[in-house]
DNA sequence: GGTTAGCACTCTCAGCCTGAGAGTGCTAAT
DNA sequence: ATTAGCACTCTCAGGCTGAGAGTGCTAACC
């Protein structure tokens, strides 16, 4: 542990660095704060501080900037969370009521919207079920040989193929076989589906089997839906400066990259989870934080919310961000989708 | 009009320089070609054609650069476009033959594969119809005041929307709802739709009202299904070694910005267009080449299929890729959407 | 014990100079 | 028209320097 003194001075240091991107020299915490001590009493301190490893020295002459394990401390301990602002809060509440005419724009806005507010990456996945359900399927005519079949899944969201005719089919012939599997299939999963184990004539088999594909493939949380907002925000913070790291996140916060990039947080740990530069299994993140949290779970949907920044991130800010957020997310979901 | 010795220097030049990324010095014209000349003919030779404006000097004591205009004749008349090998159109088709299942997959596997060929960025937008028609639509009930509207269009496009009920309905009504709406405005555009001026009770009137909105805003060419890859990969080319300005591009190439980045050719123009470094309107754009076609046409539905790269650009390369996806797009469309 | 004044020390950073190397343009001869 | 020869210009990496920043240590102090 901590003395007081230390606690209030590694806060002081982290919210500093936060702040300025510099590091923070001894001379500075006394004069910022109007402290009735000398810097040499904080150079005591902070050599203190240093042993113990959360704060360390660029080089000799320089003041101090956080280690990972600083900002672990500060975020475990001296953070203090609050909630965000009444208006704010009106203000996004808005945004989401305008803009709610579709699904996955739920995801897209609140990708957006945290984007904004913090000027770090966000990324959000639209919700999902566990284990997806089929609500409903349509085959539509889009040429003599070839129909698209559509799978609604049951968190509204829409899937598509085409299927390859072996004759030409008229409209209502389409309507009344997506008619007939609806009846027998829509609200089961793809494994309720298989176990029913009918026997199908052509057309209807090969729908079948397409749709079931496309239900498999709906599985895994990551894929598919996520939306990332505020890239170019995030990198041109200072610490990206040098265009090879730039590129190496380019790449890595690519969509078919992003689950490399961030690790779901375990179902069985708390809500919102923070993962602070080396704390990243990839190398590539090391010089970043994010900010994770799932919703849903409850109505068997869910989906993941998390911001990605520097590890001179504005912790406490981006945490209440994206706790609201999730709090919307849960909202609509309760009100839309169960 | 250039002489012959000249217009064979240039093109040296200009595939000198975008092999190795260097000034190309008056020995190494030499060396490098075996010619029966000194380098101080050479000399002679490039300070002509400086004065001239195709090519500059860095600086005082470096080789020569294509400028923008030397590149523009390179391109007009020293290029000589090559057809594809037959091998690797053979492995391109064949990539197609696979993933053929859906029609935004063509548009995004076209950039793909671009991409991963040139190594610059590839921007393809997906068949789009001038005027966008309604081929069916669907609605799907997904809560107790909430369906799901799917708007196929013409070019097995879809896209949704929610609506919300004002009452209950149960599965069956919506779909006879939309069997109706089917039978009167299959096929239709907007504005056909719009002067038939039936009247609708309240959720088919909605249902009409919100997908022609969804078919007015499927309007534009580059709106809505670009698909863009391989933009790391040009990136790491050295020109864009500085931050800022990998940067720049990265904001301009996001999905909203793309139409302001790449402006799309008039329809009167040929076929396939280049637009060299200051060319194009946008400075961001300005160390950059584009080699843009558009395809489709002769069937209603459009794309266009580009490749974005630094000025020091593979053009025989890119072009004739271009080319190549151009005329893959066509028979796509030909042979699935007519 | 904790605190502090004083000071030597270390390190970075920008500016400047330098020599090597690259490639040119010019001149005069062919 | 071509070319050998040479002076010239410019870049680049390396080394040096002085200014500035901030520290750690020591010895004195409360």
């Amino acid at each position: 542990m901590l003395t007081d003194r230390r606690e209030q001075l590694l806060r002081f240091i982290v919210e500093e660095h936060v702040r300025t991107a510099q590091p923070v020299a001894s001379g500075a915490v006394v004069s910022r704060r109007g402290l009735p001590v000398s810097p040499a009493t904080i150079r005591n301190e902070m050599a203190r501080l240093e042993e113990e490893g959360y704060i360390v020295q660029p080089h000799t002459s320089a003041g101090r900037i956080p280690s990972d394990r600083g900002y672990r401390y500060y975020v475990e301990a001296l953070m203090r969370p609050r909630e965000l602002p009444l208006a704010v809060q009106e203000t996004i509440r808005h945004q989401f009521h305008q803009a709610a005419g579709e699904v996955a724009e739920w995801a897209h806005l609140a990708a957006a919207v945290l984007a904004a507010r913090l000027s770090y990456a966000a990324v959000v996945t639209a919700p999902q079920a566990a284990r997806p359900r089929l609500r409903r399927l349509h085959l539509v005519s889009v040429h003599d040989t070839m129909a698209l079949l559509l799978v609604v899944l049951q968190e509204a969201r829409v899937v598509q193929h085409t299927l390859t005719l072996e004759r030409p089919y008229r409209e209502e012939e389409l309507s009344d076989v997506a008619a007939r599997l609806n009846s027998l299939y829509a609200g089961h999963s793809a494994d309720e589906i298989r176990d029913m184990q009918a026997e199908h004539p052509s057309l209807e088999a090969d729908a079948v089997r397409v749709a079931l594909d496309l239900l498999d493939s709906a599985e895994g949380e990551w894929f598919g839906d996520a939306y990332l907002e505020g890239l170019p925000d995030m990198l041109r913070e200072p610490e990206f400066a040098e265009g090879e790291r730039i590129l190496n996140l380019l790449d890595l916060l690519e969509q078919p990259n992003l689950p490399k990039a961030i690790p779901l947080p375990r179902a069985g740990q708390r809500k919102l989870t923070v993962i602070i530069g080396s704390e990243h299994p990839h190398d590539a993140m090391r010089q970043c934080s994010v900010v994770i949290s799932r919703y849903g779970g409850s109505s068997g949907l869910r989906g993941t919310i998390s911001v990605v920044g520097p590890t001179r991130m504005q912790y406490r800010k981006a945490v209440s961000m994206v706790r609201y957020m999730d709090s919307i997310m849960e909202e609509l979901l309760e009100a839309y989708l169960s």
